[in-house]
DNA sequence: TTTAGCACTCTATAAAGGAGAGTGCTAACA
DNA sequence: TGTTAGCACTCTCCTTTATAGAGTGCTAAA
């Protein structure tokens, strides 16, 4: 069966009035909304074609046609064309990201909110990779009797606070000390590099002063571990409860639950291997809790190399139109306004 | 009317039945479940006195009764035994929390993931209010070219970072000597006090060094600003959808929607005049949006003076004697390991 | 190739008819 | 006087039945 122009009309039609009203879509309504020309019998034909082509589905025989998945990865494919923001809405990203950066962790929630604002959908976004960023540099402040405050500086900006236990009779020369040794040997490198080899580097140049090696241990621990490193925030998770797909609250209760699930997100917003827009539709997630919701992830780029990403979850009826745009746009505005906060 | 033994035993028969199977509760299955040495006929007429005092309510005329917000009050006041938890779950906080505190942040989250785990409800936590705490030192760290790293400590160990703009040409001793100048002027202040004069004092302090005023305004800006000084946590946000009182979507939206308003959670937590163990019942909350709820707070000191609060959120029809007896034994617990901590 | 007409299918909604649970009242009983 | 059994009554919930409406597929004509 040959795809021709009336078809990716009808297909079209279908799409954005289902879209658009969540109920599904007769020959009848698409002859009357959308200027085809033809009579709702040809348009009759065209759709039963469309159905054994596997793009559009009937809920049951005496109902209009829905887009199937792959009804929707065409639309996103072929049809669609990406909406191009108002200059309203690019304004009011730019107002309220461009001018506001100033902490990392900060940025990323106003991101989220953002996102989820324009979308009408849920909003992730992946905190940019502590994990990956080199050390820059590690301080070592008093903090409290027989405590310090150690603060890590990434190379991207990220900084870290961890409070460590030292001894009692732990003086600030001593801290001074652990912390020329760290800097000295732990600037410019990874966490993959430190853990690979640098550790036993350090212990043994620490070893001459004993009283420090445990100190030191101890304090590199916190910082290795890659459970803390990076982490996923959510915006406008309540927009899933406005989806008529979801007025059931078993079905939210599956979509919701993954939300709690720190790892599960990470895992999907983790920059596939091509950077730029991704959409998964349906069963293209591989989870099992969003056969149902459609998934678009874009990645941003400071000079050439991945950062981070941010993504729109929602309904496999959503606005792909919108939520590429809104997503795309976010990602650019990000990595032009990260690469003039690192200059 | 009077209350009399028997006339507790039926409603406490009622409250706990009802807790337990959120069905309407007939005179037979009182009969049936609970011991109370009398027939239906009896019971039934107990319960229309009851319902005359308005302690309980009937959904329509043949149905069980269930209890009125009158009806749990009287229950929470006067027949409620506070459950003491088991040795499992007690250790089961300990474990989890007492062995683990390092970061007043981390401890909050997790304080609240205990909670809703043992109670099935929300579990709301308010971070130790930083606003009240007074300085204990600032540190000024290079950051970036132009751009400084700010550590602060309050005395309750609170560590805050705000990254700051100042001069290309600032030196690392132009840094020293504000800092020095700010540990000084600022050490054991509370914010308000800082506020309400010393500003003025620091600033014609360092009018002699003229190029660092307006680095150190705005550097005191971030810290002062009460926007960001405390937060509410949620744990457990999707226990809620558990509760069969919310298995409509737009009455979840209601409740949930609280949750996305920091501002009305902090106004929920925020400790009353007296300190220890509140319970809200329904209407008893002011807000709007949860009349079908109730929620239970405590506050926890140390050395008297009220840190902070921890609180669950859930349906009328709510195990209060569970949950009351988790958040007190939370809150006892935070106070104790705290106190450990600041010793 | 397109279209009008029509019989057919299926859902969603309303109406109708029990079944069941629970009550309130009355009268008998200890 | 307090307690209990019995019974008529009420109301919800569930199932069944009927009906209207939307949409289709097919056929035959344009």
């Amino acid at each position: 069966m040959q795809m021709d122009e009336r078809k990716k009309k009808v297909l079209q039609a279908i799409v954005l009035d289902y879209i658009a009203t969540a109920e599904p879509v007769g020959s009848r309504t698409i002859a009357r909304k959308f200027d085809l020309g033809v009579s709702p019998a040809t348009i009759r034909n065209e759709m039963a074609d469309l159905e054994d082509m596997g793009l559009i589905e009937q809920p049951h025989t005496s109902a209009g046609r829905i887009p199937s998945n792959s009804g929707y990865r065409f639309y996103v494919d072929c049809l669609m064309k990406m909406a191009s923001l108002t200059d309203k809405e690019k304004l009011f990203i730019e107002t309220n990201v461009v001018h506001k950066i100033r902490e990392l962790e900060s940025f990323v929630q106003q991101t989220s909110r953002l996102v989820s604002q324009l979308t009408n959908l849920t909003a992730l976004v992946l905190t940019p990779v502590k994990a990956n960023s080199p050390f820059h540099q590690v301080h070592l402040l008093p903090y409290q009797p027989s405590k310090a405050l150690m603060v890590v500086v990434k190379e991207n900006g990220a900084v870290e606070n961890h409070v460590i236990d030292i001894g009692e009779n732990t003086t600030q020369e001593d801290l001074q000390r652990v912390s020329t040794i760290l800097n000295s040997k732990l600037k410019g490198l990874t966490m993959e590099k430190v853990k690979s080899g640098l550790l036993s580097e350090i212990y043994s140049e620490l070893a001459r002063q004993k009283d420090l090696i445990s100190m030191a241990m101890e304090l590199l621990e916190p910082i290795l571990d890659p459970h803390e490193q990076d982490k996923v925030v959510l915006g406008g998770t309540l927009n899933m409860l406005n989806q008529p797909e979801f007025k059931d609250v078993e079905k939210l209760k599956n979509v919701l639950r993954i939300f709690e699930e720190d790892h599960t997100l990470k895992k999907m917003l983790t920059p596939s291997s091509e950077p730029g827009l991704t959409v998964r539709i349906g069963g293209e997630n591989n989870l099992e809790e969003i056969q149902d919701c459609s998934l678009i992830t874009a990645t941003y780029q400071i000079d050439g190399q991945t950062i981070s990403s941010v993504g729109v979850l929602g309904p496999t009826r959503m606005d792909y139109s919108k939520a590429c745009s809104v997503v795309e746009f976010m990602t650019t505005s990000l990595g032009e306004v990260l690469k003039r906060y690192y200059k």
